[in-house]
DNA sequence: CCCCGCCATATTGTATACAATAGCGCATGC
DNA sequence: GCATGCGCTATTGTATACAATATGGCGGGG
């Protein structure tokens, strides 16, 4: 999209996921514009984008703020990850190139490499990637839009700050045998897979946000 | 949303839905500004959820045009209406209120009805009805609004009006039967009745939309 | 004859002014 | 002291003017 609205979306998006502002802060459309040095008319419209990620959430009488997920909503937003992501690996198992599965090789490496560090936002970003490159191999436009708003959540970052190295091990154990599901073009079996590591990393947010706020 | 922008928003998609404008067309937002009685504000607006939904194609350039599904298209989108309608009708099983079969038991009886005459649009109305009931059952606000950008579509409205009785027969069982899996409270029951009904209708689709065009 | 680049113009993006409306506090009456 | 209704104010919705940009045609060159 165009500039400013471009600037105005980025900054707003920065300010949710990075914590700048917590869940239940008022977005106003005037303290935003001056904020990004745009007018409103650009801030309206990456309010409305980021309701459509679901950062941003709107009263009835259309005041925005900082989304508040309950544990219900990370629930519900992890049932539909497993599903959805699940059904993007076996799509991919039967699509994905050679040199995809490359990509996913040195994605999987530098999480092993995190596996020495407490560095989460290296582990994230490593583990967003190799995750991209499936949904990518899958080919679905929708169903990329769809994960697309679902994933990279605060909510999520926040907590993932917690996770100790044994999260990183594990994920790093789970990525490697979707990569074998994939040379194996086993479908049935990378759905599993990812189905799965989802669900674990579901319950290991669970445990780890339990003490949380 | 508010009266300008909801106006825009609902008389093109009437626009767009009812083929009073052909996939391809360009919308211009000016144009659709004097048609609708509004300013190009709400229009824009209009055109962003109306792309949200896949109803709207835009061009790198920024150009809207009424949305043009390819096979390919319509194939990915019934794959994901199998999923996500599948678990939909798993949460219901376990979450309908018997008030909520009662609705699904006289939108069938709808359905029936509609098998003694050629009126489609009578059938699909009962039908949209019928699937919206179990949305709502499934209490899952993400997955109902990833379904209601997916069901709906131009494309399936256009080819349903060749379906014969017979389709609406094969919908009225399958109904009836998904009604069974949720007095049942069975949830696999539930998902694999919906599943095959999306599949068996994304068949009938393909051979009734093969002389298209 | 075809291709490429430039310019006119159609179309969208942004800013700003104004209108409508929702929220909130205060005063008033019970 | 508390509820309730009114009016002010903060905030969003809409319209319009202007700026930026893509598009498509036209002319020149290969």
């Amino acid at each position: 999209m165009s500039k400013a609205s471009d600037l105005a979306y980025a900054r707003i998006r920065q300010g949710i996921t990075a914590g700048e502002w917590s869940p239940g802060t008022p977005l106003r459309e005037e303290e935003l514009a001056a904020l990004c040095g745009v007018s409103r008319t650009p801030v309206r419209e990456a309010l409305r984008r980021l309701e459509a990620e679901y950062l941003v959430r709107r009263t009835e009488g259309a005041r925005s703020f900082v989304a508040d997920w309950s544990a219900d909503d990370v629930a519900e937003m992890f049932a539909l990850r497993a599903i959805l992501e699940g059904h993007a690996a076996a799509r991919a198992a039967t699509r994905i190139t050679p040199e995809a599965i490359g990509k996913l090789q040195a994605l999987n490496a530098e999480v092993h490499a995190s596996c020495g560090t407490d560095d989460t936002d290296r582990f994230l970003a490593a583990n967003r990637g190799f995750h991209a490159i499936v949904l990518e191999a899958a080919a679905s436009p929708r169903l990329a839009q769809m994960l697309g708003a679902l994933v990279e959540q605060p909510v999520v970052r926040r907590t993932a700050q917690r996770y100790g190295r044994g999260e990183f091990v594990r994920s790093h154990a789970e990525h490697a045998a979707l990569i074998e599901a994939f040379l194996a073009r086993d479908a049935q079996w990378a759905q599993s897979t990812m189905t799965g590591h989802i669900r674990r990393a579901f319950h290991a947010f669970v445990a780890v946000s339990g003490s949380e706020d």
